[in-house]
DNA sequence: GTCTATACACAGATAGAC
DNA sequence: GTCTATCTGTGTATAGAC
């Protein structure tokens, strides 16, 4: 792993854990252990440089392992629901490292920087659009998987927020189990 | 309108808007009007007494808006969903003084303060309580009541935090609209 | 490309006059 | 109770040796 891929992970997980403004640059470098003039090096924008980069490269991580979960089962209903229930399962990992959530760097970039509040948009609406391809394959009309894709992504949005917050992952198998009146009533 | 109060009301809005780490004490007593030595006077454990103070405050207006607003229709129905299309109306204010959340708040503490983070939690029970009483006096069973107040609690967070990033209130909108199917299903 | 020392601004907090 | 001056720490960013 190089200097820029240390500095990259290791801001990722700070920032997606404790925030943008809670998270200082001499942290990073010091968890990371690089030394700052490399930051700067590969980063000469600073700390917002750093950050876009890191919700990118959330974005596709997270894209990759969502395209992955969704493809294990051919029935939307049943591969949604499994889908959530396997972030259920993800969530007790120490950290939350594999959460899904870009929550707390989006809301913070929404009164902070227009730029960055895009960056986070465009991320969202990645993950959105597999949702939607999810479910046009499985038969959907393209105008109920725009809406329900869109209903599924705050969903979980929401569920993975309560579930961070209440550190229980109850309100996830809660909301996988509401997966079926989501999708059957259509 | 009393010292406290305007410091109070004052953090209220910066911190719900901006979050806990990107407000800062001087841009309170800036905006607010008053010195530094009454904060500390009012707040003497500083910025963590003050914004446990605030997240209550907001919880008790906002629970106060949501008896009220779900007082006007007795159908549940026909209650949760001007409900939320009335969160939707409130949100195109400028800048979100009357927006129904703590969730920047609440998953910034999430890494930050134990106590902050029961706060909030207490917050959001305050409000999901609202929900099931609701659902209880249209005669669902307490065991329905208490899954879908929580359904509903999840569905309202994610929409609002959706549509504070996209800023835009679409997704506010198709959640209303999904509140039949949510509580018909039973 | 790598590394350290340092500049400069601003944060939260405090002391003490009034 | 009100107000201001000030302390101390930390933050981001930079300069410049190697």
């Amino acid at each position: 792993m190089n200097t820029r891929e240390k500095i990259l992970t290791t801001a990722a997980f700070l920032f997606q854990k404790n925030g943008y403004h809670a998270t200082g640059l001499n942290e990073i470098i010091k968890e990371s252990g690089t030394p700052k003039g490399s930051l700067y090096y590969y980063f000469p924008n600073g700390k917002e440089e750093l950050v876009a980069a890191t919700i990118k490269l959330m974005g596709d991580k997270i894209q990759h392992q969502i395209e992955e979960e969704l493809a294990k089962n051919s029935d939307p209903v049943q591969a949604f629901k499994e889908f959530i229930l396997d972030l259920a399962r993800d969530f007790n990992e120490k950290d939350h490292e594999n959460c899904f959530s870009i929550s707390l760097l989006a809301l913070e970039t929404v009164s902070m920087s227009e730029s960055l509040r895009k960056t986070c948009i465009e991320v969202y609406d990645l993950w959105t659009d597999i949702y939607y391809h999810k479910l046009v394959d499985s038969g959907f009309s393209s105008e109920k998987a725009t809406e329900l894709s869109s209903i599924l992504q705050l969903m979980i949005e929401g569920a993975i927020t309560v579930s961070l917050i209440r550190n229980d992952t109850t309100m996830l198998v809660a909301a996988a189990e509401k997966i079926p009146i989501l999708l059957d009533n259509n």
